[in-house]
DNA sequence: TTCCGATGGCCAC
DNA sequence: TGGCCCTCGGAAC
């Protein structure tokens, strides 16, 4: 689940329906019990999302942080909430709601200091209003790397994930495989508005749901997963704009999908 | 019903 | 490079 568009729905939920309560708080996994003893009993100030990362302020400095990872998830209970399950890593409770934490990647305590330099090493995060694109063009050529490696380095530009990588660079018709450094304006304009687009609307309606995907029935409200895609998990399948088969190839060991037609325009721009 | 791979990223080796 | 975290959707049975 989690790119950035995830993490910021959460903070968006959070902000509306939860600050300002009283949590009380507990580890019933047990590994961060020592955390949850110092949060417990303290009001919810504020919350904050950055890339992939969640920061959830209580009163009297105490900062949380949290990286979902790959199986990391957050039930969210308005009333009775069930018993959590054994792997459940923190449970935040108030009167009105409660949540379920587990298998998350992070959930610590951090200091000031601590948060202010793990945020200060995250890119540029499309969805951060103070977002410059400048810098994260800047930050996306610096170095050799493919276009489609830089793309996924959090400390290039934050928040995107392999779904989000073959979706932007398909709708903004780039090649994946050139050197990040031959991106030019054109090119990194289209990139991140596609980015921009692409995880707004993903973190208002909670999945990523591609413009160029195949049109989906009528009949059928609720897309499959494979409608949601134009390229991401297609390999083999027609490109929605060409026609041609998708490819899929390894690329530091995560899979890279992209229309070999239509994204191999000459010259990055 | 069961099983497997993944929308991450760190750490040990 | 592989293990881990240990959830979830979708495919296989």
């Amino acid at each position: 689940m989690p790119e950035g568009n995830i993490i910021h729905r959460l903070a968006r939920i959070h902000r509306r329906w939860l600050v300002g309560r009283d949590f009380t708080a507990d580890s019933p996994q047990g590994r961060f019990s020592e955390g949850a003893r110092r949060l417990s009993g303290r009001a919810l100030v504020s919350v904050d999302a950055h890339g992939k990362h969640l920061f959830h302020h209580f009163e009297g400095g105490v900062r949380l942080h949290i990286h979902l990872g790959l199986v990391g998830n957050v039930k969210h209970y308005l009333t009775r909430a069930p018993p959590p399950s054994p792997a459940c890593r923190l449970r935040l409770a108030s009167p009105h709601a409660t949540l379920h934490l587990s298998g998350p990647q992070a959930c610590e305590l951090l200091s000031p200091q601590a948060e202010a330099e793990l945020r200060s090493r995250l890119g540029e995060d499309p969805l951060r209003p103070e977002a410059s694109p400048s810098r994260a063009f800047e930050a996306l050529r610096r170095g050799r790397s493919p276009l489609a490696v830089a793309l996924l380095d959090q400390e290039r530009i934050s928040g995107v994930g392999n779904i989000l990588r073959a979706e932007a660079l398909f709708l903004a018709r780039l090649p994946p495989l050139r050197p990040a450094s031959e991106l030019r304006p054109a090119g990194f304009e289209r990139l991140w508005e596609a980015l921009r687009s692409l995880l707004e609307d993903a973190a208002r309606d909670g999945r990523i749901v591609a413009p160029h995907a195949p049109p989906a029935p009528w009949q059928r409200p609720d897309r499959r997963r494979e409608d949601r895609f134009s390229v991401y998990d297609r390999a083999g399948q027609s490109c929605p704009r060409c026609g041609t088969p998708i490819s899929r190839l390894e690329l530091a060991s995560r899979a890279l999908f992209f229309c070999p037609r239509c994204q191999k325009t000459p010259g990055v721009s």
